[in-house]
DNA sequence: GCCAGGCATAGCCAGAAACTATACGGTGTA
DNA sequence: TACACCGTATAGTTTCTGGCTATGCCTGGC
């Protein structure tokens, strides 16, 4: 078993075609036929049906094919490892986010991260909290931006900052020209809540009690854009984290009017596994936070029992 | 980058040494010491430290060896997927079971599949509810023996098996000559449970909620076993699954009493990801179920909807 | 001081994996 | 129907590298 071979195994589940598979890995066709005829022989079972006029992977082959990627990608990160020992804040960093923080923090986030590890390369990963929670421990991400409360065993997490919500009504609705609403306010069958999933969600039940918790009742978005939306286009009123009305997100689509106090809130928060081999990467994404213009991420400075603060 | 290098690099973080490394992967020292180098070489770092008289696994080398441990384990799985695509029912089979059950039913459970799958190797994952939720998900495990409830998304489960719980007493205890017991009358201070994490001990409080719940006064074990054996000499009673009162457990030691009906009971049963390309093998577990003598394990039919069954 | 054990180096060999050239089979077009 | 084109398989050749043996060097123990 050769992960020369795996590649080329992939390359050709990839591409349908010997010869285009073979000029991807920069191999003659002839090769990468050879390989592969080998490969089967090995296994000892049929991975590539050689049908008149095309070709195509067996079910098995797919199969094989799925754990070949799996095979590449750990060792693809057997390399990651070494280059990042090296330096931990050079290389790939898989960073996860939940749907309703990504498209508004990160933007700004990988701007400035572009001063803290210029050479960290991010991949994103956006998904719901409980798949971020697996993804986490599994490996599959390094660390994850969640909203709290995030207790999982074995899993680390450190503040960012504190986000309040704001209620967005219509420009014609009567609340528009509002100041403040109280949580107890916002009620009835109009306030559009997300589907199912989204942590958000919960929060917002939570901070509002008596909105309608029918399942019918309820106008459910799939995201916070399409509620959005749906909340111009006059379906109802809803509630969004700040950061869905700040920067290029501010807009008269809908108008935007705080709680009354205590307002509420979500914290959100950075997770990693405990014993992550890359503490600077972490320090660099909370220093990123730190270092962001927009006010509304300003960031919740912790007392660090490490004696590498400035003395109190 | 080469599985074998791979192979050789784990070899060497297991023996500690380049000569034993070279002659468990049966090459020679040279060829082994050679090959570390220029995986060095080529990632850029070093993995091992040559001191005076010994050498040893840098901290970076002990995460690449974790890492290449990955990465072998995942390219080993592809010579299993297209074995066991070659016929189901040869090959390996990683099955997970919680410690309340597997000490009882594998044995009987082993010796039934010689029948039913003679040539699957049975790997086994002993661990609590929770882990095995987790392995089932990653793909540690491939199907585990698990007590119901265990609603996980994705994982589909199969009843094997209803099994009641029976008191244990010393021989020396009042009720040791009773015929029943009434749930509520097991409670008190000498009730002995396993530790927190144990879905059994839940179960326990379930069935007999009059057990003292205040964590300081309920003595707790480790295992079933200890429980027997804290149970024989004298530190109190306890509630035990019937299989651990059966064949080769039955004893002198301690005296089972049935409960009083209701019974009660756990359900076990199967579980396995949604969509594992082996389903043969779960059947072959199943049927395994089917075989076996002892009384304790008879199967709980199911109305099955394929049209494979005898027609009714 | 000598020997044994263990790692590194040098030089050689063989097998595997790469290449080029070409045959073969099917499809589409003139 | 014949031919050109596309894509895969086969044959023969070359290159490379992973393996070997032989040996040197260093350290620690007797």
């Amino acid at each position: 078993m050769k992960l020369s071979t795996l590649r080329y195994l992939v390359a050709f589940a990839d591409e349908r075609s010997f010869s285009r598979a073979a000029e991807r890995c920069h191999i003659s066709q002839p090769t990468l036929s050879i390989a592969l005829q080998n490969l089967e022989l090995q296994l000892g079972v049929t991975l590539i049906e050689r049908a008149k006029g095309h070709v195509a992977l067996t079910d098995l082959g797919q199969q094989v094919v799925a754990q070949a990627r799996k095979a590449l990608d750990e060792a693809h990160r057997v390399e990651m490892v070494a280059q990042t020992g090296k330096n931990p804040l050079v290389g790939e960093f898989r960073l996860g986010v939940i749907h309703t923080i990504g498209p508004y923090l990160l933007p700004e986030l990988i701007a400035s991260m572009r001063q803290t590890a210029p050479e960290l390369t991010l991949y994103i990963e956006e998904n719901m909290t409980a798949l971020q929670a697996d993804y986490l421990k599994y490996g599959t991400v390094d660390a994850a931006i969640i909203a709290l409360p995030f207790d999982i065993p074995g899993i680390e997490t450190r503040p960012l900052y504190d986000e309040p919500f704001l209620v967005i009504v219509p420009p014609q609705h009567p609340w528009a020209k509002r100041e403040m609403i109280a949580a107890d306010e916002v009620r009835g069958d109009d306030v559009l809540v997300l589907k199912a999933g989204n942590c958000f969600r919960e929060q917002v039940l939570d901070a509002c009690p008596d909105i309608s918790h029918a399942e019918g009742s309820m106008l459910q978005g799939h995201s916070i854009e399409t509620i959005r939306c749906m909340v111009a286009s006059g379906y109802g009123i809803s509630v969004l984290p700040a950061s869905a009305m700040s920067g290029p997100y501010r807009s008269d689509m809908v108008c935007a009017i705080p709680f009354e106090p205590p307002e509420p809130a979500r914290r959100v928060a950075l997770a990693w596994r405990r014993g992550f081999s890359r503490p600077e990467a972490i320090e660099a994404i909370v220093a990123a936070v730190k270092g962001m213009n927009n006010p509304i991420y300003r960031l919740i400075e912790t007392r660090v029992d490490k004696g590498d603060q400035v003395p109190t």
